[in-house]
RNA sequence: GGUCCCGUAGCUCAGCAGGAUAGAGCGGUCGCCUCCUAAGCGACAGGCCGUGGGUUCGAAUCCCGCCGGGAUCACCA
C-alpha cells in the first residue's frame, strides 16, 4: 500500500471514530482523490481540504481540521497540523524512507510492474507504413508512441500484440509493377530501393500523360496483383520485401519490433463475408451509386463501404481487420495509433461496428497523435520539405559524437553511447509533449541536448552509475535510513513512489509522455540531491543509505527510458 | 457552414476526475568545479492561464457564448 492510501485509509477511520452517526462523509477511497498536495514542501507532504465536510457536518472547514488535527494518533506515519481549513500531513520522513525504499530495492527494475493485465491481451497498430514510400519524420509519431505503449502495456502485465498494418494496396501499385516492367532494372531496384521505385511511379505518370492507355496497362497489373498472378506478385512482394528491407534499418536503430505485418492485402479476401454481414444486417444502403452505412442518426456522414464501381475502400479494410484481429487474439483492447486527421474515419468504422452488434466496438480506440510540420511548413516530398528518418537519426548520432569527444575524450565506447545518445534525444523530444500536440521539427531544436532532453536523463542516470561503481561495500552495507530525511532526498522519493502511478495513468491515457515527464522530474530531484549531499562520505550506515537511494533512482530512471524506448548508458 | 481538437512566460511545453503563492526547459543576464561525471547546480528577469459570462466556500481546471488557430466533412489512406 502506498502512503497516500494508507494515509487516506487512517483519515477515514479517524473521520468515522470522530462523527460515527454523520451521513455524507467520503470513504477511504474517495478519501485519497481528495488528497492533494500542497503548493510548497513547507505546508506538508499531502492536505486534506476539509471544505467538503463542511456542509454534512454543518461546521466551519477550519474547526473540522482542528478536530481532526487534535485527533489523530499516527505520529509514526505523518504527523498533521490545521491550516485554514486544510489538514496537512506530514510524513514520518525516516518511516517513509524505510517504507519506500524497501519496495524500490525489492523491485528494482521491475518497480513499477504489475499483473494487472494478466490474461488480457492489447493490439496496437502501429507504424502502419507505405510500401515504396521512405520512412520521414512524419512516421516517427506513430512509431515510437506505439513502441511506447506496447511496452507501457507489456510491463502492467498485458499480453501486447503490435501490429504494423502495412499500406500495402491500391492501383498505385499496379502502375508500379508496370512501369517496372516497361523500364526498370531488377539492379537498380535492388541497389537503390525505395528511390529507383518512386522514379518509376513518377515516370508512370509523366509517360501516362502522353500516352493514356497506360492507365489501364496500370489497371490491369493491379488487377493481376488481385487476382494473384505469379508474375505480378512475384514483382510485387519483391517490392514489399525491399521497402521493408529498408524500414527494418530503421526500426532496428529504434528498437521497435512487431509481431505482424498483416497490412491492407492481407485483408483483401476477408472484405467479402463482412460485406455480406453488413447486408444480412440491413445496414448497407444504396446511396449515390455507392454502398454505405448511414451514420445520420450518429450525426456523422456515412461510412463507404462499396465505391461505385464495386471496390472496396479503406473502412471496408479496417472493418475486417478490426473483426479478424478479436477472432484472431481476442484482444481487450485494440489500439490505433494514427494522425488525429483520420478521426472521423476511425469514430465511423467503430460506430459501424457497434451498429453490427460487436460488444467489443467500445474497445477499440484511436490513438490520435499530432500532425508534423518542418519549419513552419507542412511535410512534401516533392518540395523537399522532408527529412528522413535514417538522416535526421544518423545527424543526432553525429552530433552526440560531436559532443562525446568534447566532454568525455576519454570514454571507451564512444560509438556505441554516441547512439544510444543521438536517437534518445530523437526519441524524447518525439515523446515528451502530449500526443496531440502539433510539432514543428527544427534542426536547431531536435539536435539541441540542453535541458529536458535524453542526455539529461541518460547522464544522471551515468551519473549514478558512476557513483555505485565507486560504493564498495557499502552497496551491501546495513542502511541507516534517518539518512534520507533531508529535503532533497524527500523530494526525490515522493516522485520514486510515484512512478508506478506514473505507469498506470500513462496506460490509462495513453499517454507515453507522463513517463517522459515522470524519469526527467526524477532526473532533475536527483541531481539536486547529488549537488547538496556527498553521497559515500561519513558514517557507513548513512552512506549506505544514500547508495541504496542511488540504486533506486538508477532503477526507476532506466526502465522509464526503456517504457519511452530509450536506452540508458552507464557511462557517457 | 457542421463536427472534432487546440489556445498557459519571447519560444517549446507541464499543471485540467476544482483546492493554498500557476511550474519546468530553451533563449537572456549573473554566479558555482582543491569535492562522488559541470551533458550538472543555483539566482535574476519574464504571466489579466485567448476572452466574456455562469456554477462553487474556492476555477488555468467544470458549463455556455465569443475570438483566434488547426483538422475533417463519401468514392485516396
Amino acid at each position: 500500500m502506498d502512503m497516500k492510501t494508507r494515509i487516506a485509509a487512517l483519515a477515514a477511520e479517524c473521520m468515522k471514530s470522530l462523527w460515527p452517526d454523520a451521513e455524507g462523509l467520503p470513504a477511504a477511497e474517495e478519501l485519497r482523490g481528495l488528497l492533494a498536495v500542497p503548493p510548497d514542501p513547507a505546508l506538508g507532504d499531502y492536505a486534506f481540504p476539509c471544505f467538503r465536510l463542511a456542509r454534512p457536518l454543518r461546521t466551519a472547514p477550519p474547526k473540522i481540521a482542528e478536530a481532526l488535527c487534535a485527533a489523530w494518533n499516527h505520529a509514526e506515519v505523518a504527523s498533521v497540523r490545521p491550516v485554514n481549513g486544510y489538514m496537512n500531513f506530514f510524513l514520518n520522513r525516516e518511516n517513509f524512507a524505510a517504507e519506500t525504499m524497501a519496495v524500490l530495492l525489492s523491485q528494482g527494475e521491475r518497480f513499477g510492474s504489475s499483473d494487472l493485465g494478466k490474461g488480457k491481451t492489447v493490439c496496437l497498430d502501429y507504424s502502419s507504413i507505405n510500401i515504396a514510400k521512405r520512412f520521414h519524420i512524419g512516421h516517427l509519431s506513430t512509431t515510437m508512441i506505439g513502441h511506447s505503449l506496447k511496452r507501457i502495456f507489456d510491463f502492467l502485465g498485458y499480453t501486447t500484440v503490435g501490429i504494423n498494418h502495412l499500406g500495402d494496396w491500391g492501383t498505385q501499385f499496379g502502375k508500379m509493377v508496370c512501369a517496372y516492367k516497361k523500364w526498370g532494372s531488377r539492379e537498380d531496384v535492388e541497389s537503390r530501393g525505395i528511390d529507383a521505385m518512386t522514379e518509376l511511379y513518377v515516370r508512370f505518370h509523366e509517360e501516362a500523360e502522353k500516352d493514356p492507355t497506360l492507365e489501364d496497362e496500370g489497371r490491369a497489373w493491379f488487377k493481376k496483383i488481385e487476382d494473384n498472378d505469379p508474375e505480378a506478385m512475384e514483382i510485387f512482394s519483391w517490392f514489399k520485401e525491399v521497402t521493408l528491407r529498408d524500414a527494418a534499418k530503421v526500426y532496428e536503430k529504434l528498437g521497435v519490433t512487431f509481431d505482424s505485418y498483416a497490412g491492407e492485402s492481407f485483408y483483401n479476401d476477408k472484405m467479402e463475408p463482412v460485406i455480406q454481414e453488413l447486408r444480412d444486417k440491413g445496414l448497407l444502403v444504396q446511396s449515390e451509386g455507392a454502398w454505405v452505412v448511414d451514420l445520420e442518426e450518429d450525426n456523422m456522414p456515412p461510412c463507404l463501404i462499396l465505391k461505385s464501381d464495386g471496390a472496396t475502400i479503406y473502412a471496408t479494410r479496417d472493418l475486417a481487420a478490426a473483426i479478424y484481429r478479436q477472432n484472431t487474439y481476442h484482444f481487450d483492447k485494440c489500439l490505433y495509433v494514427v494522425a488525429y486527421q483520420q478521426d472521423l474515419h476511425f469514430r465511423q468504422v467503430f460506430r459501424v461496428l457497434e451498429k453490427m452488434g460487436y460488444p467489443w466496438a467500445k474497445d477499440c480506440v484511436h490513438v490520435a497523435f499530432g500532425m508534423v510540420s518542418f519549419e513552419g511548413e507542412a511535410l512534401s516530398t516533392r518540395k523537399g520539405n522532408v527529412v528522413l528518418l535514417d538522416d535526421l537519426l544518423d545527424q543526432a548520432v553525429a552530433k552526440a559524437r560531436e559532443i562525446i569527444e568534447e566532454k568525455s575524450p576519454n570514454l571507451e565506447n564512444k560509438d556505441e553511447v554516441a547512439r544510444q545518445v543521438g536517437i534518445g534525444a530523437v526519441v524524447y523530444t518525439d515523446l515528451s509533449a502530449n500526443r496531440i500536440k502539433d510539432i514543428d521539427f527544427r534542426w536547431e531544436r531536435a539536435l539541441n541536448f540542453d535541458g529536458e532532453s535524453a542526455p539529461y536523463v541518460q547522464y544522471t542516470h551515468a551519473r549514478c552509475c558512476s557513483v555505485l561503481r565507486k560504493a564498495g561495500d557499502l552497496v551491501n552495507a546495513a542502511p541507516d535510513w534517518s539518512a534520507l530525511t533531508d529535503d532533497e532526498a524527500q523530494a526525490l522519493l515522493r516522485l520514486l513512489s510515484r512512478f508506478p502511478d506514473v505507469i498506470r495513468e500513462a496506460a490509462d491515457k495513453y499517454e507515453p509522455s507522463m513517463i517522459t515527464r515522470a524519469v526527467t522530474d526524477i532526473a532533475q530531484a536527483f541531481n539536486k540531491y547529488y549537488y547538496e549531499h556527498r553521497i559515500l562520505d561519513g558514517e557507513p550506515a548513512q552512506a549506505a543509505a544514500r547508495v541504496a537511494l542511488t540504486e533506486a533512482t538508477r532503477a526507476v530512471i532506466k526502465t522509464g527510458l526503456y517504457l519511452i524506448g530509450i536506452e540508458a548508458p552507464e557511462r557517457m
